[in-house]
DNA sequence: CTGTTAGCGCGTTCAC
DNA sequence: GTGAACGCGCTAACAG
C-alpha cells in the first residue's frame, strides 16, 4: 500500500499550472492570483499534501533540527530539560534530535560529527565529564553553527550559556547549614574540573569563609563519578573525628546514600549531622528524613537554552551572555 | 567564518574526475580503480568532507531517522526507554527525533504530522492516555511508514509491539500480597482504557480468584490521571471499614503517597496494610519503610523496539508480533 | 501574476 | 573503469 507521497509537482498537473506557481501559492508570498492560490490550497488539502521537509532544507541550506547532546538523558536533571527544549522547538517548528554521551568525550564528540552531517541548524550541548578540550566545539562555531552550552559548560569555550547559578545555590545550602549551627561541614564534591562540581566548590568555600570558618582540606572529598564511587567517601567521612556536623553533598543521590549509611550505624540526621543535598531530585521528598536540597530549574533551563539558540540562529549576532537562573533552597528534615 | 561545505563537487574539481565518480569511490561500488578509490578517500579525509545526509535522503528516499512519540520524556520510566532507543540507534547509524505529547492526542497527531513531513523511516510510539482512535495511525502505516509501539499500545491497532508482562507483574504482585496473609487488597488502577491499567487490573482480579478470595468493586479505585488525583482515593481508602490490609497500586508515585498518607494518619505500613507499587522508580527504594515494587525493564524495552523497528524497516517483512518483557518483583519493607 | 530555467548535493542509469 | 545526463522535491532568479 506504499503510495509515492504527493508532491507539489502532482498538485501542478492536476491544475495545469506550473510547479513554482504551486511552490508561491503555498509558501504566504506575494505575487499571486487568489483565485489560483485558492485553487492550490483547496487542492493541497484535498490530497494531504505535505511539504517534504528535507527538499525544503536541501535548498533553504537550513534544516530546522537542532541537535542535543547531553550526558545522559535518563537522569532526572536532564529529562527535565529535554522536555523543555522539546516544547519550545515545537511552539517553534523546530525538529529536535537527541543524543546521549554516556559521559565519554568520544561519544560526545562522534554524536556531534553525526548531527553535523544532518545540517542541523544549532547545537545544544551540555558536556560529558570527560571533555576539557575545546577544540572540536570550536570547529563547529568556525563552521557557522551556533552552539549554546547548558548546565554543565566548558570554561575555554566562548558561547551563550544557560546555567543555574550552582555558586549562590551552593553558598546558601552552606550559609543554611551554618545557621543551623554546623561548625564542621564535610563537601563531597563532584569530578574535577566540571564547571558545575566547581561552581559549588566555591560557593561552600565562599560561605564558610563569610562566616570566618575555617576551610579544611580534610574536609572537602572529591567524587570521581558522582554518585558511583561515593560510598568509600562518606565511609570516609563516619570514621572522620570529631565528626563532622554538617555535610554538602554534590547531589541528592549522594546525599541520600549518605543518610542511609549513617542511619544504619547510629548516626543520626539531622541531630548528630545536617545534611543538604543538590537538585531537588524526586527522591528527596520521598526519603526520611526528608532531605533539604537544592533545587535547579532543569524545565525552565531546557527553555530557556533552546529559546537563545533559535534566537541565535534566526536573528543578528548579539554579544555572548552567561543566563544564570536562579535555584531554590528547599528546607525539609535533614537540617532541622 | 562560514566556509561553504566541502562536496563531492569540489573533490571531483580537484581531481579532475567527475561527480559520479567520486560519488562512487565514496560509498562501497565495484567497478572502481583502486588507486583513484584511494585519492578520493584520501582527499576526502583532508578536506574533512562529511556527505550531506539531506541530500542522500533525498535520492535515496530514506533519511535513517526514526520519529519517537512518549506522552512525557521526563518520567523515569520513558526516559528510560529513551536511553535505550538512542544507543541502539547510534549504533545502527540511525537518527532520532523526540516528540512528546504531554498526555494529549491532539499533541500526538500533530508530532506525528511534523514527524512523517521529516520522512522519518519508522515511528516509535507510547500512546497517550487520552488516545483511542487508531485511524491516524492506520494512515501512516498505509503510507509505508512502519510504526512500533511500546508500552502503552492500542489495542486495536495491529503492529509490532513492544510491552512488559503488566499482567504477570501485577498477578505476583497481588499473589505476594495474599502470600503474607493479605485478604481485603484494595488496587488504585490506572486511567480506564489504558492497556497498562487494563492489564494491571486483570493481573489483580486473576490472582484474587486463583486464591479464591472475593473480587469487591469497592476495593477497585480509578485514577483518572496517574497520581495527580490519587489522594482523594488514598483518604476514601483510608476510611473503608474494615480496614483494607493490603494496596496494589497503578505505580510508585500513588502507592508512595498513600504510604505518606497513612503514616501522617496513624496507620501502620507493613503492619496494619501492606503496600506493592509498579515501576520501581528510584523513590521506592528510598522511601521508609522501602516500597516493594514491580520492576519493569524500561531501557530494554527501548532497546527492544528499536531493534525491532530497524529490522522492519530493512527486512522482508514478517508477521507481526508482540513482545513480552519480563517484569520482576521487587520485595522490600512495605510488605514484609 | 505566471512560467521557464537553474540549481541545492547526491545517487543512478547508461553509454563509452 | 569512467563521465554525461537525469532526477529526488523544492525554492529562487528572471523574463514575460
Amino acid at each position: 500500500m506504499e503510495k509515492h507521497p504527493v508532491t507539489i509537482k502532482d498538485i501542478a498537473r492536476q491544475l495545469n499550472i506550473s510547479v513554482s506557481t504551486v511552490s508561491r501559492a503555498l509558501r504566504n508570498v506575494a505575487d499571486i492570483n487568489p483565485d489560483t492560490k485558492k485553487a492550490v490550497l483547496e487542492l493541497a488539502s484535498r490530497l494531504n499534501y505535505e511539504p517534504n521537509i528535507m527538499a525544503q532544507s536541501l535548498v533553504r541550506r537550513s534544516t530546522r533540527i537542532i541537535g542535543v547532546i547531553v550526558p545522559a538523558i535518563h537522569s532526572h536533571y536532564f529529562s527535565q530539560a529535554l522536555s523543555g527544549m522539546t516544547d519550545v522547538a515545537n511552539e517553534n517548528n523546530y525538529y529536535l534530535m537527541f543524543c546521549q554521551s554516556n559521559e565519554t568525550y568520544v561519544q560526545e564528540v562522534s554524536s556531534m560529527k553525526k548531527l553535523l552531517a544532518c545540517n542541523v541548524d544549532g547545537l545544544l550541548v551540555s558536556v560529558s565529564k570527560e571533555t576539557k578540550d575545546p577544540t572540536e566545539f570550536r570547529r563547529v562555531k568556525e563552521k557557522g553553527v551556533p552552539i549554546v552550552m547548558f548546565d554543565r559548560i566548558l570554561p575555554d569555550f566562548p558561547c551563550n550559556r544557560v546555567i543555574v547559578d550552582e555558586y549562590e545555590g551552593a553558598f546558601k545550602a552552606v550559609e543554611h547549614l551554618i545557621k543551623k549551627g554546623c561548625r564542621r561541614i564535610v563537601h563531597i564534591a563532584g569530578p574535577e574540573g566540571l564547571s558545575i562540581s566547581e561552581n559549588r566548590l566555591r560557593g561552600y568555600v565562599d560561605a564558610l569563609g563569610k562566616h570566618r570558618l575555617p576551610v579544611d582540606e580534610k574536609l572537602i572529598l572529591r567524587c570521581k563519578a558522582f554518585e558511583e564511587d561515593a560510598l568509600p567517601l562518606i565511609r570516609k567521612v563516619a570514621r572522620l573525628r570529631p565528626l563532622p556536623d554538617g555535610i554538602f553533598a554534590i547531589n541528592d543521590r549522594t546525599a541520600v546514600l549518605a543518610m542511609k549509611y549513617f542511619h544504619s550505624h547510629g548516626i543520626a540526621v539531622p541531630a548528630d549531622i545536617r545534611i543538604v543535598g543538590f537538585n531537588d531530585d524526586p527522591i528527596s521528598e520521598v526519603v526520611e528524613p526528608s532531605l533539604t536540597t537544592v533545587m535547579q530549574p532543569g524545565y525552565e533551563v531546557g527553555k530557556l537554552a533552546m529559546g537563545i539558540l533559535i534566537d541565535e540562529i534566526c536573528k543578528a549576532p548579539k554579544a555572548e551572555q552567561t543566563f544564570r537562573l536562579k535555584t531554590r533552597l528547599m528546607i525539609r528534615n535533614s537540617s532541622r
